[in-house]
DNA sequence: CTAGGGTTAG
């Protein structure tokens, strides 16, 4: 089906990365404020940045670009007028106590046009701002966003005082500016102006961004000397600045320590251990809280229920929503969005669907994490329809929005709609977020392009961690291992910290090569030079190195004597290997403890009847295909698609739905004639179906991925590279088939599967049939 | 002037 996204992308006629957009930074307008006044009063010339404005950032960082979220033009300017109006309205009775009352109104409208005009108006009337109405706008401006003005405001002000440093301060640590914001803490104390509480709180906050734990360890020491240890809200900071810096003993130590807590101490302390992978005390300490007597806030139900959401804790989370519901939290937009995401993260699509719909108030998160939540685990579709709707409901999307749908692209490899999503990207300035440009990099990994994905990742002016694991997953999953072993050490060489997913991409690197080697030494040292304890997902690779390699006992060795709970996907893994390797006793042994934990998985009974089939165990076969027919499980229908103009085209096995078919058939009769000449011997070990011999050539031939490449053949121009995914391992007579092909037609033909990418070209397969 | 929270990229 074809989904249009509704987008206005006339003005770009190329999706290619825009290097003038890649750094606001060197575009940014500020906002002038015209000392004159009365011009800027004119709503035509009012200048105002209505994209980004950029704050310098020493550190170079993303979180220097703001987006200034435009309201639709019209009823910006409307908001601006009405307040002018106002301001005129009051003509000479204007004082500051009003001037201040319409700063606060520009703030609750978000209003940082009309704030200007207010400013302005201060300005020609002449009066000598007082530091309370100085303060307010510089709040105004902090509040909407414009840290850039404020930080003018700021610098002119003759007297200052702790109000406006806390306010200048507060707008940095609150915007993502730690240095800045910590920058202005130190210069404060330079200047001999006494620090409080809260100045405290927002230098903390500005550690807990920057995650820097030894700054936040010196104005711990300072708090305690100035004797603001005991303020509660200096408490709760410090537990959220350990927790967000990693120091959970810390958090928790302040936490106990403290005299009284309120509903922010218990959720900041909730939140530090959902953030640190203590997701279970996070829950025992929600309920303590409840037995404390302490009243729950939206905040402390969306963290509770953020921490049900990373374990899969449906029971937990249908508990904490009969919660919210007895105690009227249920409506709260907050509380509905984390229900949303610990519906669609518990895998319970249809629940989080329900509660998106009955929502009654939706705001850009409740859209992104319903696109999110299809996105993962529903289907790219609705992902993709929702996200048409957000706009159609007037809802602009945001980062967040387009990393999700990016990576929706990326799951489906519809490169084409990606690429208008690029587009997109570049003409919103959203290009600048670097979720945005990593997001990017595995669309076009995942697609195929690993060249492209190659061009975004250079060009991302400051990688981080996850910028430096998709691309080293990318070619990983493209078996260009030696590019992604160097890039991982070239990540360490800038500074770069790999972390836990990084090494599932080194570990995977080597499986899909086969480095048995290399990954030995990497899986031995990850805990030990890098302090990162091996999970079931690095288990999982090894068990697929040490098979796939021939090594079938080290690998089942391993598995018995790993540190962590084993899953279906580690014996997955070693069934696969039996099946290369056709090991039938190992496999057998591996399918019954993949059985044990998911007895519905279609595709073990499949590999197991291959593994039989293959060793001409004909009355194990039988026997396994009875086994499917008593416990009502059918086939898992391999499907492949390919895109063609924004559309994608999916076929099943011996599919005629297409409106092509016809045309498709032929063409595939035709290759198949052409590589019966050149030698192509069809392997019916493939097929599962008990039938004569003749009719398994046929269905070999009608595999789905056999009809997606002829449908790409006989829709694109020569040369054009083919490009398609399947949802399954690629069957082995289809890629040997594939390689036929691409010989016989003389085109590239990209194929994705369940594992990894298959360049053919010229008879040949990237993978050297190592997969 | 206010700490605390929900959505994202691998």
């Amino acid at each position: 089906m074809q989904i249009n996204l509704t987008m206005d992308l006339l003005a770009v006629q190329t999706y290619r990365y825009n290097n003038k957009l890649s750094n606001p930074l060197q575009h940014k307008q500020h906002a002038s404020i015209s000392e004159s006044g009365s011009s800027n009063l004119n709503i035509n010339s009012v200048k105002f940045p209505c994209n980004h404005i950029g704050v310098s950032n020493s550190s170079g960082g993303f979180k220097t670009i703001q987006v200034i979220k435009r309201k639709p033009k019209d009823e910006g300017i409307e908001q601006v007028r009405s307040i002018r109006n106002y301001v005129y309205q009051q003509g000479t009775a204007m004082d500051s106590h009003a001037y201040v009352l319409l700063l606060l109104e520009c703030i609750r409208i978000k209003s940082p046009l009309g704030g200007q005009q207010v400013h302005a108006h201060v300005i020609k009337s002449g009066i000598e701002p007082e530091v309370l109405l100085l303060n307010n706008l510089l709040n105004m401006y902090v509040k909407c966003g414009v840290l850039d003005c404020a930080r003018q405001v700021f610098d002119k002000m003759s007297n200052r005082n702790l109000v406006s440093w806390t306010i200048l301060i507060m707008g940095h640590a609150h915007d993502g500016y730690g240095k800045e914001a910590l920058g202005l803490f130190r210069q404060m104390r330079r200047e001999g102006v006494e620090t409080d509480q809260m100045t405290f709180s927002c230098a903390l906050k500005a550690c807990a961004d920057l995650g820097d734990l030894q700054i936040g360890k010196q104005i711990y020491a300072h708090i305690v000397k100035t004797g603001f240890e005991s303020h509660v809200s200096v408490g709760n900071s410090l537990v959220t600045m350990y927790a967000k810096c990693g120091s959970i003993e810390d958090a928790c130590n302040v936490f106990d320590r403290m005299t009284h807590w309120n509903t922010v101490s218990w959720t900041a302390m909730l939140s530090g251990y959902a953030q640190n992978g203590y997701e279970e005390d996070a829950i025992n300490l929600f309920c303590e809280m409840q037995w404390s007597g302490e009243k729950s806030n939206h905040f402390t139900f969306g963290t509770v229920l953020q921490a049900c959401a990373s374990m899969g804790f449906i029971k937990q989370a249908r508990e904490i929503h009969g919660h919210t519901v007895r105690i009227g939290f249920e409506y709260h937009v907050t509380v509905r969005n984390a229900l949303v995401s610990v519906y669609a993260k518990c895998g319970f699509i249809k629940d989080a669907c329900k509660v998106f719909d009955e929502s009654t108030h939706r705001n850009i998160v409740s859209w992104n994490s319903m696109i999110a939540g299809y996105g993962h685990h529903g289907d790219g579709e609705k992902a993709l329809k929702l996200f048409c709707e957000m706009q159609q409901a007037g809802m602009k999307p945001d980062d967040f929005t387009l990393a999700s749908i990016l990576s929706t692209c990326a799951t489906r490899a519809t490169l084409e709609q990606g690429k208008l999503v690029h587009a997109y990207t570049v003409k919103t300035g959203f290009l600048a977020y670097i979720s945005v440009m990593n997001a990017l990099v595995t669309l076009y990994a995942k697609c195929g392009s690993i060249g492209e994905a190659r061009r975004v990742f250079d060009e991302i002016p400051a990688q981080n961690v996850v910028s430096w694991t998709a691309i080293i997953v990318g070619y990983a999953q493209h078996g260009f291992e030696k590019e992604a072993l160097k890039l991982f050490q070239r990540m360490q060489q800038v500074g770069i910290k790999p972390n836990y997913i990084t090494f599932v991409g080194v570990l995977s690197a080597c499986s899909n090569v086969g480095l048995v080697d290399e990954g030995w030494h990497f899986f031995n040292c990850m805990s030990r030079d890098y302090d990162i304890v091996p999970g079931v997902e690095h288990h999982a690779c090894m068990v697929d190195l040490l098979g796939r390699a021939g090594l079938l006992d080290e690998a089942e060795d391993f598995i018995k004597r790993m540190s962590v709970q084993s899953s279906a996907t580690v014996w997955r893994n070693l069934l696969g290997a039996c099946r290369i390797h056709g090991n039938v006793e190992m496999g057998k042994y591996a399918a019954e403890k993949i059985l044990e934990l998911e007895p519905h998985d279609v595709a073990t009974y499949v590999i197991l009847s291959n593994i039989y089939a293959a060793a001409c165990r004909w009355d194990a076969v039988t026997k396994v295909r009875a086994m499917m027919k008593d416990r009502g499980i059918k086939k898992e229908a391999g499907e492949s698609w390919v895109e063609i103009n924004s559309t994608v085209h999916s076929f099943v096995s011996g599919d005629r739905l297409h409106p092509q078919s016809r045309q498709i058939y032929a063409k595939v009769e035709e290759l198949t004639e052409q590589m019966k000449k050149q030698g192509y011997v069809p392997n019916t070990l493939c097929v599962l179906h008990d039938v004569e011999e003749k009719q398994k050539e046929t269905i070999l031939c009608h595999h789905s991925e056999r009809l997606a490449i002829a449908f790409g053949l006989i829709s694109t121009s020569a040369e054009t590279p083919i490009r398609v995914v399947k949802n399954l391992r690629v069957c082995d007579d289809c890629h040997n088939a594939t390689k036929f092909i691409s010989k016989i037609v003389g085109r590239e033909i990209v194929m994705r599967d369940i594992n990894r990418f298959h360049h053919f070209k010229d008879g040949l397969c990237s993978c050297g049939d190592y997969w």
